[in-house]
DNA sequence: GTGTAATGTTTGACTACTCAAACTAATGGA
DNA sequence: TCCATTAGTTTGAGTAGTCAAACATTACAC
């Protein structure tokens, strides 16, 4: 098994180059995630390039091998299947959990995250919704579109936030904007570049921005599969 | 938090203290516990003592300050209660326990910690009958003496267990020799060494050295408090 | 009481990770 | 097109932990 450290660069990797347009991770970006300065992460690349779990390119930013992968979607479902278990069986709340399972994600071995997955059920989603690979690092493609994209008069379920920053999930929390909550969109500012919605808890208007964090799908697509 | 590896040799000198006659640990066994040369060992002493975690005095041992105690107990806490959940709540076996919560309990906040001990009922004792800490730090004196002091036709109840082995551990569960188990002394031979047993799977034969590792309490006595 | 075995210490060197700071390359206005 | 800004690289140095091996001390058996 990699380090604690290898398994933090080759998460970050792999959000990066999922998210960018080229596919590539920069070295700013990178850096910033992992909390390192940038010499040290054009250091790391360097490393994960040496052991064939990256390409690197001077210049040209960092993407991961098929190896990499393998081993970052790994990562990534202990980790959702750890902050399912935080929410679910110890009733953590869900604003807290992404940090802890931080931690915990590089302790737990293929025995205990098996016992785990079976505990809870095989759950397919984490908390915020994401999407949690099988055992064979098979990942769905996370479902919704941003409710940013809604129009007045939308009747959606949320599907995931994408953030797992403690203060956004607070806030969403706090009016019902919760994976499976139902929300109808009220009305669209574009110049104040703002959206409301009603929620259980209420309306709330937020900014697009934000909403763009927030993954909707029609109202009738059921919970599972 | 120290680090991982201080913690680890904080946990060792704890044990190896309490065992030794002085009060002190040595460094070849500590080097042994931790899985480094002596050399080490040392080293980490001498860092240790800096910390005022612990006492070191060339060619004198290491041994623990109050607040070297203090951190020591609360990993053996998370140790605990991590082995706690993997039995009764993952349903791993007892064998395997060990190693799996070595790892873990590094990566325990004390807010997952919290959570962990209220789900499983605030347990005293682990699945080897070891006390386990409270939050404050005490920590119950381990109750029993050997099973190799018993006498023929003695009837007792297994305490604990105080060997973390797997292989020791597969053997006393496949003969019923489990924390919580009713036996009985059928025979102890001192010229073979050895003490045979009446326990729920059949008469079991142990060597005497074996059988030390085994600590035992009058029937009567109750599980808790 | 002396020599040997056991135990403990020191040193120099290595790996993994990190930073600061000097430097280089690419990018995108005007 | 040029040059400032941003992004990326390199270097030198530091921390934490480790080992091997030379060395020092202690314990104890006779």
């Amino acid at each position: 098994m990699a380090t604690e450290t290898v398994e933090n660069y080759l998460k970050a990797i792999y959000t990066l180059c999922r998210e960018s347009p080229t596919g590539e991770a920069g070295m700013t970006r990178l850096a910033a995630i992992v909390g390192v300065t940038t010499g040290t992460a054009t250091a790391m690349a360097k490393k994960l390039a040496k052991a064939k779990l990256a390409r690197y390119q001077r210049f040209g930013g960092v993407s991961l091998t098929a190896k990499g992968t393998r081993a970052a979607v790994d990562i990534i479902r202990r980790h959702r299947l750890i902050e399912t278990f935080l929410v679910q069986t110890l009733k953590l709340d869900w604003s807290i959990v992404h940090a802890e399972a931080e931690r915990i994600e590089h302790a737990i071995s293929p025995v205990v995250l098996e016992a785990l997955d079976k505990l809870l059920g095989r759950p397919d989603v984490d908390p915020h919704g994401d999407p949690i690979p099988d055992s064979d690092g098979r990942l769905r493609d996370p479902r919704g579109e941003p409710l940013s994209d809604c129009g007045a008069g939308d009747s959606v379920r949320i599907a995931r936030i994408t953030d797992q920053e403690e203060r956004f999930l607070l806030f969403a929390a706090r009016h019902g904007l919760r994976p499976g909550a139902h929300v109808t969109v009220l009305a669209v500012d574009a110049a104040a570049e703002s959206i409301t919605v009603q929620a259980d808890a209420g309306p709330v208007t937020l900014a697009l921005a934000a909403a763009r964090k927030i993954m909707a799908e029609d109202a009738a697509e059921g919970r599972r599969r």
